[in-house]
DNA sequence: TATTTTTATGAACATATGTTCAATATCTAA
DNA sequence: TTAGATATTGAACATATGTTCATAAAAATA
């Protein structure tokens, strides 16, 4: 199962666009393997060759977006000297535009019926991301641990992101971010 | 589908039981229907009459978790005058006690393969626990969606729990107390 | 280009899913 | 206690899942 053998590639491609297809129609839960397979024009036992569920053809399109949120995050830092009250660490707010621009993919990962997969690996960039920023910028007390506290940090941005989800992503990226800068105002007074 | 009938209470019971059962043997992801049903010696179909997928019957389950969960938070108010700055609110350490009693479950709410609705269930329990504590105690700034913040501050929670459950629950209770409150002192300095 | 290695295919099989229906068993309420 | 209401059953059916195997096709490499 060389991932560089064209066949290789031809044969996972047809099958990405057969579920991208089938995505447009009906939500992921409804969709089948061998309705996947009939639309790629790919025998169904190749598909077990690749995947064990349609889940895993999912995930391979996630971990891209995954990456860009990685990009989104390492983009240039733009130091801004005298931070806006209002604005909170530009470094944040990129999250909340990588989650508008994937708005279609997050849909599909916050819906109930889908496996807590997708948002491990959501939480796992989120987490991994605020954790090296966190060993280098702030000097956190001994007793607390760095895993802890970013676990505690990742998840509540993913908080935000539920609520805006449930609202169909409504609200701006502009609003999470006032929402989140507010919130972190709290403690600080 | 009377919820009174003995007939319906005895197949629930009978589904209830099998699950269980089972899940002692092996992990929700490899139990099926009909193995469900035949341990329980009930038809496949009666099944169908009550649930759409196995998961409806484990949700059943987490229905009277969340219950506790529920109940413990709102047990009468030992109010503590001073409180000790390496403690948090006791009502917070309540929810992780309830985790830690119920940790044979929430191996399964947590595990990767398992629906997002188990975790929107405890998300929605928190939630609305903390929305309401939030609205009746503290006075926040006009700018500040209440909801918002209730998502922020109940995922984070979660966000501890995620990663003590990775740890699979290793570290004691206390600790985890100790861990909030010194992740909430942080802001406040 | 020819040979070797690897992948894809088609067919078949046992089992699971999801649904329907008439027949039967069991409960509720009078 | 009985009559009527409703839940359960068993059987059947079309389709899906997951696996195996020999064969064919296509790629890598020498």
């Amino acid at each position: 199962m060389s991932a560089n053998d064209l066949r290789v590639v031809k044969t996972k491609q047809a099958l990405h666009n057969a579920l991208l297809t089938l995505l447009s129609e009906k939500p992921l839960e409804n969709i089948t393997i061998a309705e996947i397979c009939r639309v790629a024009k790919v025998n169904r036992g190749t598909f077990y060759l690749h995947y064990e569920q349609k889940e895993g053809l999912f995930e391979e399109y996630f971990q891209e977006i995954m990456e860009d949120l990685h990009n989104s995050y390492e983009e240039p830092y733009r130091a801004v000297t005298t931070l806006d009250k209002n604005q909170i660490d530009p470094k944040t707010i990129r999250i909340f535009h990588h989650i508008e621009r994937f708005k279609i993919f997050y849909r599909i990962v916050f819906s109930k019926n889908v496996p807590l997969t997708y948002y491990y690996m959501l939480f796992d960039g989120i987490f991994s991301l605020l954790k090296r920023d966190i060993t280098i910028h702030h000097k956190i007390h001994d007793e607390i641990s760095i895993e802890y506290y970013s676990a505690y940090q990742a998840n509540a941005i993913i908080g935000l992101i539920i609520q805006w989800y449930r609202q169909d992503f409504e609200d701006s990226v502009s609003t999470l971010n006032k929402q989140l800068a507010a919130i972190l105002r709290i403690g600080e007074k």
